[in-house]
Order: structure tokens, then C-alpha cells, then sequence
DNA sequence: TATCCACCGGAAGATGGGGTAT
DNA sequence: ATACCCCATCTTCCGGTGGATA
């Protein structure tokens, strides 16, 4: 009797598979990164002129998303870490994505410096004036990297890209500073000004898409550290690395879906992580992806959102700018809020299709007009809008 | 080949809400 | 209390735009 028990209760142990749920999140950065070694091998080598105290060039990571950029980087600052604990430099990290103006980048590089400034509040000149003052009296080469670039540049010109550059100039020789820039794309290059572009002309460093052999290599290494010995089928692995490789060659999205895939097993009570959950596992990963984004979504954006559904189930009717803007003007008004204007509307479209809700098409229509036409949501229509009752839009 | 549609998307300014300094 | 600052969101204004059509 007791020994039956026994025996249920070890079974029950045994169906957690998961060992370090961390290793199956995308910020954990493994100790080598499989398939980027070219990459890694590169950015060493630019970073390398520290050893014989030189600064290093600019550089410039471009990638799809989930192409590993900031890992690379991460993981390179680290290895010179550890292996020159007394080099004659500074790495500051900042993401723009929670920095997207010169004003709080800057807060962030006085902070850097241990200068503490307001987060607002404060002239723009008083933060540049500390952060030369404090780096200036310092006495280590900077290394600025800012990741997701572009969502800078967007607001500010690259102007305090400029600046940052310019000011190399006036350092004497044992200093200087070095950006390193990520972007997903290259043309956040074209949207700095003339002026801008002729001082700052980093090395070029490419990230392409992973492909089904280097997704697979990421995936075993993650199972491996983060899954117990003998809980996972290799063709499981071997799914998902050809999924995703035919997608998008998005690593991230890779093991969102492994880890998907582990809890789906884990809250079945399965002996092992195969295919089947795999499957399911793509599928929860998509709902998961868009209920967050719609919870987050502001009003306007869900009635437009509503709208662009409203539109699309409607028969022979042209999901273009035009139609959609006056369904939700309609929404809008009976929902009791003032609509905004279409040059608005026009804009948050693109913002829907940044944050991956919709799919859009420009539409060429010669004497009817050019016009955005949405081609159709990421999840099926029914899913979208159930996900949109469940926040009051109906 | 000129016209013209139905929007596009950049620039600049208004609005309102956050802050600091004196 | 007053004067200044930053900033996201939105409006206003307006010169494009590609290709069907006349």
C-alpha cells in the first residue's frame, strides 16, 4: 500500500521536465553561441585595438530580430571582461527601446558615469555638459552601444549620434569614444542628415536568419541545460529548427516555442517533450504573442483594430485606409469618444503592422488612388475578435 | 501624355501631463 | 507660485505618388 504510493508519488516528480526554466527564456546568453562564430569572431577583432590602447572603430550590428545581435554583444563584452579585468575601458549598454530620446540617452550615459541627473525636467545642454565633464575626467575608453538604434534616429536625426562622434575630437589622445549600433534594418543610415552620415560611417557587421542546422544547434544546447537528461525527443527539436527556419530564422521565436512546448508537456503530465506538443505549442506561442500585444493596445488602436475585423468580414468591400477609417469613426462615436483624424488613423495602421497584429499591402489603384490595404490579421478573424471582447470592444 | 484619384507621409505646431529650480 | 524644462500623442497643413483612364 505504502509502497504504491510511494511508487505515484516519484511518477508524479518525474513528469516535471524542466531542469532551469531561465535557459528557456531569450534573454538567458549561453556560454558559446552556436552558429554566430563568424560574427563573434569579427567583433573581437574590432574590439581588439583596446588591447594596444587604441580606439576601437564604430560598429554597426543589422539583423532581423531573434538574429542574434545583442546576444553577440553581450557575450563578447563579457568574454573582455573577464579576460582583461584591467583593461583601460568602459562598456556602457543602453537599449532605446526604453531610451528613445537624446535626452533620456543621455541620462542614461550620466548614469553610466555615475552622475546622478533628473529623468526629466532638466535642459537638454546640463546632461550634455555633465556627461562630458564627467567623462572627460575619467581615464578609461568608452564603448557606447546602443541597441535598437533606429527607434532613436527616428525622433532625433542621429544628432546625438553626431554629437557623441564630434566629440572625439575634442578628447585628448587617452580617450575616446566608440558606438556600437544595432538596428534590424540598415535605414536608419538614410535617415540621418548629410552632415551626420559624413561623420559617422561604422564597419558593417550582418546577422542573417538562422537556419535549420544553427536553430537546431541553439536548441539542443538550450535542452540540454535546461531539460532533464532523457525528457526530450531529438526530432522534436528537429520540428521546431524546420519550422521556424522556413518563418523567419527568428532564434528567439525558436525557443519561446521549445519552452512552450516543455510547460504544454509538463501541465499534461507527458513522460516526454514530442512533436505533437511542438505542434501546439507554435499555436500558443501566436495567441499568447497577440493577447499581450492587444492588453497593451490603447484604446483608439483596439477600435481601430475592431474596425480593420469589421471591414475584412464585410464581403466586397476594400480594406483600405478610407473604409476602415470610417467604420471606426463609427465605433468611435458610439462608443462615445471623439474620433481621431485620418492622418492619425493612417499612421497607427503601421503601428498595428509593427507590433504584428495585421499584414499590409500598398495598394496602387491608378485613378482610384493609392492607398494601404490590410491583407489580413495575424490570427484568424474569429480569434481576433474574441480577443477584443474579452477587453470590452465588441 | 496629361490628368486625376484617394490616399501617403514629412514637418511643424498644439495639447496636456510629467518634471525641476527658486 | 512661477518659470522653466522634457515628451508622447495628436492635429493641421500640404507637397507627393503610381498607374488607370481619357
Amino acid at each position: 500500500m505504502s509502497l504504491n504510493e510511494t511508487f505515484v508519488d516519484t511518477s508524479y516528480i518525474s513528469y516535471s521536465i524542466i531542469k532551469d526554466k531561465r535557459v528557456l527564456r531569450d534573454s538567458y546568453i549561453p556560454d558559446n553561441l552556436p552558429g554566430r562564430e563568424e560574427q563573434i569572431f569579427q567583433f573581437s577583432r574590432i574590439l581588439s585595438d583596446l588591447l594596444t590602447d587604441q580606439p576601437p572603430s564604430d560598429t554597426a550590428f543589422i539583423g532581423k530580430p531573434g538574429t542574434g545581435k545583442t546576444a553577440v554583444v553581450k557575450h563578447v563584452i563579457k568574454k573582455y571582461r573577464n579576460e582583461y579585468p584591467n583593461l583601460r575601458a568602459r562598456f556602457a549598454y543602453i537599449n532605446c527601446s526604453q531610451a528613445t530620446t537624446a535626452y533620456r540617452v543621455l541620462y542614461q550615459l550620466n548614469r553610466a558615469m555615475q552622475v546622478l541627473v533628473p529623468p526629466s525636467g532638466y535642459p537638454f545642454d546640463v546632461l550634455w555638459d555633465k556627461f562630458v565633464d564627467a567623462y572627460t575626467s575619467s581615464h578609461s575608453r568608452l564603448i557606447i552601444i546602443l541597441d535598437e538604434v533606429d527607434l532613436l534616429v527616428r525622433r532625433d536625426g542621429g544628432r546625438l549620434l553626431y554629437a557623441l562622434t564630434r566629440l572625439n575630437y575634442d578628447l585628448p589622445k587617452e580617450l575616446s569614444i566608440s558606438l556600437v549600433v544595432i538596428s534590424n534594418t540598415l535605414d536608419f543610415l538614410e535617415r540621418l542628415g548629410p552632415r551626420e552620415r559624413s561623420s559617422f560611417e561604422p564597419n558593417r557587421l550582418q546577422f542573417p536568419p538562422y537556419n535549420q542546422p544553427q536553430l537546431y544547434q541553439i536548441l539542443r544546447q538550450r535542452a540540454d541545460l535546461g531539460l532533464k537528461v532523457g525528457t526530450w525527443e531529438d526530432e522534436t527539436l528537429q520540428y521546431i529548427a524546420a519550422k521556424v527556419s522556413q518563418e523567419s530564422g527568428d532564434a528567439r521565436r525558436a525557443i519561446d516555442v521549445l519552452r512552450m512546448a516543455a510547460e504544454l508537456t509538463e501541465s499534461e503530465r507527458a513522460d516526454k517533450l514530442r512533436v505533437n506538443y511542438a505542434e501546439r505549442a507554435i499555436d500558443t506561442v501566436n495567441e499568447e504573442e497577440v493577447s499581450i500585444t492587444i492588453r497593451t493596445l490603447p484604446l483608439h488602436h483596439r477600435l481601430i483594430l475592431a474596425a480593420i475585423i469589421d471591414v475584412l468580414e464585410r464581403a466586397g468591400v476594400r480594406p483600405g485606409t478610407g473604409t476602415i477609417y470610417n467604420t471606426y469613426k463609427k465605433r468611435a462615436s458610439s462608443y462615445g469618444v471623439k474620433p481621431l483624424t485620418m492622418r492619425r488613423v493612417s499612421s497607427i495602421l503601421r503601428e498595428l503592422e509593427s507590433q504584428g497584429l495585421v499584414e499590409i499591402r500598398m495598394e496602387y489603384g491608378g485613378a482610384r488612388g493609392n492607398t494601404k490595404i490590410v491583407e489580413r490579421t495575424t490570427l484568424p478573424i474569429k480569434q481576433m475578435r474574441s480577443l477584443l471582447a474579452q477587453m470590452g470592444i465588441n
